[in-house]
DNA sequence: ATTTTTTAATTTCCTTGTAAACTATCTTCG
DNA sequence: CGAAGATAGTTTACAAGGAAATTAAAAAAT
């Protein structure tokens, strides 16, 4: 369950991590699981999952975009995200369309209620009130933010809407 | 499986991430979905798993240390220890003392097979050829590890055993 | 045009991880 | 002491996530 249950009661020994502590794999998961606690505090009791509300917003940006790509872009395996997007149909957040042109594909949508849904929690998720606090400063959490995009290859600069 | 599996083969469409590409938790999930693949990639036929190494390390700059001390430590939910250390066990690596002072308790050390096991592997874990490659500069490298131990709230030293 | 290959998504089955309830032991306090 | 409460770990029962095989449709090859 949420929280990291730290009653300041005991003194807890302290642990030699050695060299783990300069792990980036380590220190990433633990980080991770820092935020999902975190998470969960804050939207838990209503019953939304970390990856939907991601889900939702890249279609927001997105409409239309096709499953399989928005898949590559979460790192959510396919299997995974024929569920969720299951998952938000049923709750009436999201709109299926096969394109004519491409039997195969699914082009996913928000429908009216989901628009509402994410720009109801968009400042929870984002905003300077969000879920996920720490105790970096600004200039600290942009700086991590942007080692974080290069360290998995994601682009600093975002494609234009209007161009391209 | 392994592998952002990309053939470079079409442009793959740009995909807004709007505010989400400055979310850090968006970011730690993805960079830590990228550290998995890249850990299976050269541990997954050693049938090790991400988080038993790390156990056995901990251990062995820890030995005797108490499960649940290990479980806080490791960020790893106490069911989830109990298989980890059960597997462990059962494989040869690892040994469970009830202590007399604290029959509730577990403490766990390294067999000689497990002392083996962590050496063998530990420059594939640590190292300069580690399992944990990016594009990131080594300083770089270090402000990322700093930034994230300060977001998790691990400090910075750690406790001094002789000198090291 | 028909077969073959590739691609997009889904289904099935399995692994990993967790919450909640439970057991055993230790601690506290009447 | 002996009941009440706290603590450490385990068990069970389930949810999340993924690999591999499967289906359907499009593209390429013959």
């Amino acid at each position: 369950m949420g929280a990291i249950a730290k009653l300041a009661a005991d003194p807890a020994p302290a642990v030699r991590l050695g060299a783990l502590g300069q792990s980036l794999g380590f220190l990433l998961r633990v980080c991770q699981v820092r935020v999902y606690d975190q998470f969960y505090d804050r939207f838990g009791d209503a019953d939304l999952r970390p990856g939907e509300f991601s889900l939702l917003w890249v279609i927001s940006q997105n409409p239309g975009i096709k499953q399989g790509l928005l898949a590559q872009t979460l790192a959510i395996k396919p299997a995974h995200m024929t569920k969720t997007v299951r998952r938000c149909v049923a709750q009436g957040l999201l709109r299926r369309v096969i394109p004519e042109d491409d039997r195969r594909s699914v082009q996913l949508s928000l429908t009216l209620l989901g628009t509402d849904f994410v720009e109801a929690n968009r400042h929870n998720f984002f905003g300077a009130d969000a879920y996920n606090t720490h105790s970096l400063t600004e200039e600290e959490a942009a700086t991590l933010a942007h080692l974080l995009r290069r360290f998995c290859g994601l682009s600093e600069s975002e494609p234009e809407r209007t161009s391209r």
